[in-house]
RNA sequence: UCCUUCUUAGCUCAGCUGGUUAGAGCACAUGACUGUUAAUCAUGGGGUCCCUGGUUCGAGCCCAGGAGAGGGAGCCA
């Protein structure tokens, strides 16, 4: 007989079909009721087992965790809570789970306590609902992209420039690091080590990416990236993923367009697919809202906060009128912050960020055309002189979950900004290459996955949105 | 990395001004019950009070150092 999953089980109704499932049980009720679960939707099947008829040896193995294996009638249910339940014919244990040891309990646990258990907690409803979500949400990424005709590229993850400027690197060397080559002045000789020079995990996929939009038009990467900052943070990953769409001919409206459309698109597919976990997620979140004062909770519910998303424009903003929207605001004039706007030039901290999305605008917020001091070197210059064609999605309670620009194109401007931040030109010439050869306006921007995955299930800690998190000191798993 | 709070049973937490044998709920084990929804009821077992050192007649509690975790900041996506 060919196994059923639960989620299509629970769509039909009961018309004592026999059929075959397996899955974990969740818990055992009144040594006759078992919640099982098979990871295909968020609800369980409810398994009825005759105790009379089941050997006292195998209702003892029927315990939270373990897997098993039914053959049964669908019936429709003799209870209240759901509408199907499998009257079962024949049980088998698959694997055991010693009720002693298997560490999740059919109750409410902290989220602290499953990231200690993290080859676990798919198992929890929470976790099972967040990962479905990402899924999701991966696969609209792909599909968005797909029907746009981009070609998905795939950039190198190992990397022989530290010219990106995206923050700290993770080396990549085979060396016997307690006893490595050294040359004649005492220093590391990286000739002899497995490329020949220097490597390290990639920062940032866009600048292989513009050299492909450069043939393709429309290009966009999703792969893995890594960061080796110190950040203690609940947004900030030193593995983490990473959309970078880059597209020929492109301004800095067209990439604001097509971001905002991309982030509407995958979150509408998420929502679409995975209400029932997002209807559990939202739930879960108020739930938690209620442990917190009055002030702190939030307006709107999860739901309602992604069908406001979606049903309004994002505010766009240049830097200029941020800082004076921020200037004359009275949170700033009645000293509220802890860094006070004051000159046209400074970068906003996250408290400003926050104060425009969640206060002000109360709506995602791009802010665009950023000092060219605060922002990188490939950046397009503005013809005042002063600011660069950058923009940066904000979003409620995540902060920047998009940061992209018009790139430069101009050989020369380019050229000249790298010298004034000490950029090495040599390192890059593949990079110049495409401003030598063909140049056009070209825009392109990066999209945090696990911010977006955030902002979708409504989880506030980036740890618990992808499977196994890397942060400073932890490598688990 | 900085600021701040925390670390007591498998989990969540209480533990008074430093005082005798460190508690509760859930989980687990045993039994009862059997249409339950985190089932219920009874009984029982379960502790490196994060680690190291110090003060004290006496430390879960006070002091110093260390480790880990949460929240905030910086860096960023």
């Amino acid at each position: 007989m060919k196994r059923i999953r639960i989620k299509e089980v629970l769509q039909t109704s009961g018309t004592n079909q026999e059929i075959l499932v397996k899955g974990w049980v969740r818990t055992f009720r009144n040594n006759q009721f078992i919640a099982l679960n098979d990871g295909s939707c968020n609800n369980n099947l409810q398994i009825v087992v005759d105790f009379n008829s089941t050997p006292e040896t195998t209702l003892k193995r029927i315990t939270t965790g373990a897997c098993i294996s039914v053959v049964g009638n669908l019936i429709a249910s003799q209870g209240k809570g759901q509408t199907v339940e499998l009257v079962c014919k024949t049980l088998e244990i698959l694997g055991d789970s010693d009720a002693e040891k298997f560490p999740l309990q059919p109750k409410k646990h902290s989220l602290e306590f499953l990231r200690e258990i993290a080859h676990l907690r798919f198992r929890t409803n929470t976790f099972g609902a967040v990962f479905r979500v990402r899924n999701a949400l991966a696969f609209a990424v792909h599909k968005f992209f797909q029907e746009k005709d981009f070609v998905y590229l795939h950039t190198p993850i190992i990397s022989s420039s530290d010219a990106e400027g995206a923050g700290e690197l993770f080396r990549v060397t085979n060396f016997d690091i307690a006893n490595p080559p050294k040359t004649e002045n005492g220093e590391v000789d990286f000739k002899q080590d497995f490329f020949g020079k220097p490597t390290n995990l990639t920062v940032s996929g866009q600048l292989e990416g513009e050299l492909a939009a450069m043939a393709f038009s429309d290009i966009y990467t999703f792969g893995p990236t890594f960061r080796a900052e110190n950040s203690n943070t609940t947004r900030h990953l030193a593995e983490f993923w990473m959309i970078e769409p880059e597209m020929a001919f492109f301004d800095l409206n067209d990439n604001m367009d097509l971001a905002e459309d991309l982030l509407k698109y995958v979150i509408t597919y998420a929502f679409t697919k995975c209400h029932e976990d997002i209807e559990f997620l939202s739930q879960r979140l108020l739930e938690e809202e209620k442990q917190k004062p009055q002030i702190e909770r939030s307006e709107l519910s999860l739901i309602e906060k992604l069908r406001f998303c979606l049903d309004n424009e994002f505010e766009r903003v240049t830097y200029t009128e941020a800082i004076e929207i921020l200037k004359d605001s009275n949170h700033n004039k009645k000293k509220k912050f802890s860094y006070l706007i004051d000159k046209w030039g400074v970068d906003l901290q996250s408290e400003h960020e926050r104060y425009l999305v969640e206060k002000h605008f109360k709506k995602p917020v791009i802010l665009t055309d950023y000092p060219k001091e605060i922002k990188a070197f490939y950046m397009r210059q503005n013809d005042d002189g002063k600011t660069v064609g950058a923009m940066d999605i904000l979003f409620p309670g995540i902060g920047e979950i998009v940061g992209g620009s018009q790139r430069e194109e101009r050989l020369e401007k380019l050229e000249t900004r790298m010298k004034e931040m000490n950029i090495p030109t040599e390192e890059l010439w593949w990079y110049l290459d495409t401003r030598r050869f063909g140049a056009c306006p070209h825009s392109g921007f990066g999209l945090g996955f696990e911010r977006l995955v955030l902002f979708v299930t409504g989880m506030t800690n980036i740890r618990d949105v992808i499977p196994f998190p890397r942060t400073p000191k932890n490598c688990e798993f």
